[in-house]
DNA sequence: TCACAGCTAA
């Protein structure tokens, strides 16, 4: 037998493990607590898989303390404070008599509920025994409040370097720079430990110069301290300094272990670079490190981000059963950054410990990927299941599908819903707002938001500019860029497309020509916008001449913002020629095809109308059909081209009926331009249907009250039939009409539209 | 005699 005891020695891997298991089960020693012991220590030690571990604690009959203990520590390290929790219930069950190791473990796995414990341990004479001290405290300060923590601190009267280490650890663990360091000062004797902490304090304060000061001025580094500071430059988006530290460290012969190469797996994948990836892939290989959990899911990570989706998913598969939520939620996002919605929810619905990254992954995807109302509807659910508390990060996916669909309600919903449960919101956050107010036609709240901040970022003024863009505001827009500028932010390339926009769609030539003249390098974006507003103002002439003059190749937006002006003017020969190109630079863009249709059908020209409808036909475009939503009693409701699936589909089809008869009677005749037909008559027709738009605008109208303004979200430009249907309700009816048109807002009222180039 | 404090993936 002696040779276990050797074996015992060089256990340096889950291998040599297992060897060790295998020789004690063949010497029936495997019920022995002194063996139990030895190998749970192992396990702790060698990160063993959960498992595992848990078949060799059950295979001993009577476990003593030293073999609880040794579980115990195992089920601590992992986190699994539940666990940790049922076996000292255990424990106590058989009789075994917990010491104060036991209970200086247990405290850290029961968090708030350590107060009660605490008494408990008072009562039981253990409170004075420096571990359990040291882990009541420390738990309060990573807990519970760092306040009590700091009153057990003050109390004690012989101090360890491990009590001001874990002070300090706990100041920074909620934020408390200052008090952080001032016990820092204030401390008779630092380690390596302290210093170590103070790093990775700065680096959760994003303030990386001073973690980087106190790295430069430490005595001495230990590998973790090196980890440490790795890891701060990789958690705040700096790959290059992670990774130039990392070749540092390697330099100065230190052996990087499992916790560096996360952090510089993790640098790697947020470069996206496939040679760095496979670099450091043959690299893993030659030295042939152990992969432990937290390696392989940055590697997972790594793959995903990096552009091999099968790799991630090989690696992700491999994982088995012991994947956890970390290793699921980066496969689900890895599927949403390609749009394969499908496969992400697929996991999502399998997953079982679905937590807040899991739903904001999932609700980011949809919103990301252009399925908004799909957004919505599962953020409903999870506030409605009540199985993870959103966050803020959760919050701007939502507001931001909000302001896509236009859902007014619902977003004030949301924003009720943020104060009700004191969440609060980054910069990011109140942009997010600006923007969903500018898209929802709310300029009064965006502005609101806008004023309330106390701090701005060039985003928000962005937003805010857009919104303003959008709505015609053009004085207002160049306005707030004036006041950017005297607030210290410099525009950027998105503050002068919207500016710029501004200006086209309030006219205001005069002020765009100079603030195009004011941009430094102007991008192709910003050619199209001054190509739009000169079309806009009917210097068509002097865009196309502008386009001719441009210092790079033009882009289809440039063409579109030309063949758009000469809709407007019925320019026939400089909408063919700007067609002409973009039927080379965008084939499959059906609008341009309409567009053009368009042109010739104000000019009445019918043969040139079909003759491009032919085009199109032939050339296998298809019309992109897009959603029409109207909110309505909190709900968001979709129409498509010939829907059927809404519930009040018969009576909105029965609407659209009796509106064409009574526009009939009022004289406006379906003519060549196909105002009345829908999809029962024009089947085979490509360039009409029942458009979305119909179908929202004969719903709104069911569902309205009489003078209620109605309100139709649709993004992609419209076609020509239902602009004039929607010009003749609103004149019928005698109702307000806001139709969102192309990111424009566009109100209808006595078939009237608030802009001049409507059709 | 030891254990207690610092670093790890979305």
């Amino acid at each position: 037998m002696s040779h276990l005891f050797t074996t015992s020695l060089k256990v340096s891997n889950l291998h040599h493990l297992k060897q060790l298991h295998a020789q004690i089960i063949h010497h029936h020693l495997h019920h022995h607590n002194h063996w139990a012991a030895q190998l749970l220590g192992h396990c702790t030690r060698l990160h063993a898989p959960p498992p595992y571990t848990r078949l060799i604690f059950d295979s001993v009959p009577h476990p003593n303390v030293l073999v609880f203990k040794n579980i115990l520590k195992f089920y601590s390290q992992l986190g699994a404070h539940n666990d940790v929790i049922t076996l000292f219930g255990q424990m106590q069950k058989n009789g075994v008599r917990p010491d104060v190791y036991v209970y200086a473990i247990l405290v850290k796995s029961v968090g708030k509920a350590a107060i009660e414990l605490h008494a408990h341990l008072l009562k039981m004479g253990y409170g004075c025994d420096r571990y359990v001290r040291n882990s009541v405290m420390d738990t309060y300060a990573k807990y519970g409040s760092v306040e009590v923590a700091r009153r057990l601190f003050d109390e004690m009267c012989e101090k360890t370097v491990v009590d001001w280490n874990s002070m300090i650890s706990g100041y920074w663990n909620w934020g408390y720079e200052d008090e952080a360091c001032q016990l820092f000062e204030l401390m008779p004797h630092r380690n390596v430990i302290t210093w170590t902490a103070m790093v990775t304090g700065y680096s959760k304060m994003k303030d990386l110069k001073s973690a980087r000061r106190f790295f430069d001025e430490m005595p001495e580094k230990s590998l973790v301290s090196w980890n440490a500071m790795i890891s701060g430059y990789a958690q705040n988006g700096f790959a290059e300094e992670a990774i130039g530290l990392f070749h540092e460290m390697v330099n100065a012969g230190l052996q990087p272990n499992e916790t560096t190469w996360v952090a510089v797996i993790s640098s790697c994948s947020s470069r996206s670079d496939p040679c760095l990836a496979e670099s450091l892939t043959k690299m893993l290989d030659e030295k042939c490190i152990h992969l432990n959990y937290f390696v392989k899911t940055a590697l997972l990570d790594m793959y995903a981000k990096c552009g091999s989706l099968e790799t991630a998913r090989k690696v992700f598969n491999e994982l088995g059963v012991h994947k956890n939520s970390v290793a699921w939620n980066a496969m689900i996002s890895a599927y949403t950054r390609v749009g394969d919605l499908t496969s992400a929810r697929e996991l999502f619905d399998t997953m079982h410990d679905r937590n807040v990254v899991s739903w904001n992954s999932m609700v980011a995807g949809y919103a990301q990927n252009g399925q908004s109302a799909m957004a919505l509807e599962l953020f409903q659910e999870m506030v409605t299941t009540k199985d993870s508390k959103p966050d803020e990060v959760t919050m701007v996916s939502v507001i931001s599908a909000c302001g896509h669909l236009g859902a007014l309600k619902l977003g004030n919903w949301v924003v009720n819903f943020i104060s009700e449960n004191q969440m609060k919101l980054s910069i990011s956050g109140y942009n997010s707002l600006i923007f969903m107010y500018s898209k929802c036609g709310s300029m009064k709240d965006a502005q609101k938001v806008f004023q309330e901040m106390a701090m701005r970022d060039v985003v928000s003024y962005n937003a805010l500019i857009t919104g303003l863009a959008a709505h015609g505001n053009g004085t207002e827009a160049v306005e707030l860029m004036l006041k950017m500028k005297d607030e210290g932010i410099e525009p950027d390339r998105v503050t002068y497309i919207g500016v710029l926009t501004a200006c086209s769609h309030a006219g205001l030539l005069e002020q765009g020509r100079e603030i195009f003249e004011s941009i430094k390098d102007p991008e192709v974006d910003h050619y199209a916008c001054m190509v739009d507003l000169l079309g806009r103002v009917g210097k068509l002439d002097e865009a196309k001449t502008l386009i001719e003059r441009m210092p790079m190749n033009p882009h289809g937006g440039v063409y579109g913002s030309l063949l758009n002006a000469s809709r407007i003017y019925k320019r026939v020969d400089l909408g063919e020629l700007a067609a002409n190109k973009l039927f080379e630079l965008e084939p499959q863009n059906s609008g341009n095809y309409v567009l053009l249709s368009n042109i010739y059908a104000s000019k009445a020209r019918w043969e040139d109308v079909e003759r491009v409808r032919k085009a199109m036909r032939e050339g296998g475009v298809k019309k992109t059909i897009g959603w029409s939503f109207v909110e309505y009693g909190g709900k968001m409701h979709k129409f498509i081209v010939g829907d059927r699936s809404h519930r009040q589909s018969d009576d909105i089809y029965r609407l659209l009926g009796e509106l064409r008869n009574k526009m009939r009677a009022f004289g406006y005749v379906a003519d060549k331009s196909c105002v009345l037909r829908d999809v029962e008559e024009e089947e085979k027709e490509e360039m009409v249907g029942t458009h979305s738009e119909k179908l929202a605008i004969a719903f709104a109208l069911l569902v309205s009250e009489e003078k209620e303004v109605i309100r139709v979200v649709k993004n992609l430009r419209v076609c020509w039939d239902c602009h004039m249907v929607i010009k003749m309700i609103s004149k019928l009816e005698r109702r307000e009409i806001v139709v969102r048109d192309n990111n424009r807002f566009h109100c209808f009222s006595n078939g009237l539209c608030s802009c001049n180039d409507y059709w």
